[in-house]
DNA sequence: GCGACAG
DNA sequence: ATCTTGTCGC
């Protein structure tokens, strides 16, 4: 698919988040009407530190059939971290090579599911927008722990949901028990996408096992990409 | 000052 | 994220 150049790269805390401010006002939060993504990606980054401080890393990026849930296409890229790991700022450590992924696919995924935060997120702006923002694409995230919000427990089932809220009681994401007696995982929307729609959509990504299956066969891909390269 | 803190 | 053994449970 088609993606642009990346945006000039921080290489402080500071700038760093003055490109999320710059970025933020693009973001379609609105509701986007009826949203029938035929494939959707899943995105997903492996590690291995060098001892030196130089993290290797291997971003992959898988494409399933929206209603079969079967495996369409797939992508994966080594590339190294561009940029240390500080809570809200995760994207800038994965963007440049996660994107590189998306460049070789041949499909335009009609909607990314990325591990982590989108709108759940300190400033609101978390990988799922940054992503959605960089590609034009519907994004959403999902998280396997909380990064931002506070919330009650969800009930014991699978499907159970608590709102996600901030400091003034706004609802910046979702708790969503994906199976029965399972850890829930935390759901926010990204770009172009409404909080309702992801949640379903984590949901009948996850027929099985906690884990949404665009995750989980991501990270099986980054992994082995690891090893080989 | 003391916790919390996506991956 | 990754480092790691055994172990409880379907």
């Amino acid at each position: 698919m088609e993606v642009g150049e990346v945006h000039a790269w921080p290489s402080t805390v500071e700038e760093a988040r003055d490109i999320q401010d710059r970025l933020r006002p693009s973001l379609e939060l609105g509701d986007p009407g009826p949203q029938r993504p035929a494939t959707i990606a899943g995105l997903d980054v492996s590690y291995a530190g060098d001892g030196t401080g130089v993290d290797r890393l291997a971003a992959a990026v898988v494409v399933l059939d929206a209603v079969t849930l079967e495996t369409v296409e797939e992508a994966v890229v080594a590339g190294i971290a561009a940029f240390p790991y500080v809570p809200g700022l995760f994207a800038f450590r994965e963007l440049p090579t996660l994107l590189e992924a998306l460049r070789r696919l041949d499909t335009t995924p009609g909607l990314l599911v990325c591990d982590g935060a989108g709108l759940a997120h300190p400033r609101r702006f978390g990988l799922a927008c940054h992503l959605g923002v960089l590609t034009g694409l519907p994004a959403m995230g999902v998280a396997k722990t909380r990064l931002f919000g506070r919330h009650d427990q969800p009930g014991p089932r699978r499907g159970a949901t608590a709102d996600l809220l901030d400091d003034g009681g706004e609802v910046v994401g979702r708790v969503l028990r994906t199976q029965d007696g399972t850890r829930p995982v935390y759901v926010s929307v990204g770009h172009r996408i409404d909080l309702d729609t992801a949640c379903r959509h984590a949901l009948a990504l996850s027929p099985e096992f906690r884990l949404p299956e665009t995750t989980r066969r991501a990270d099986r891909l980054s992994r082995a990409a690891l090893r080989a390269g």
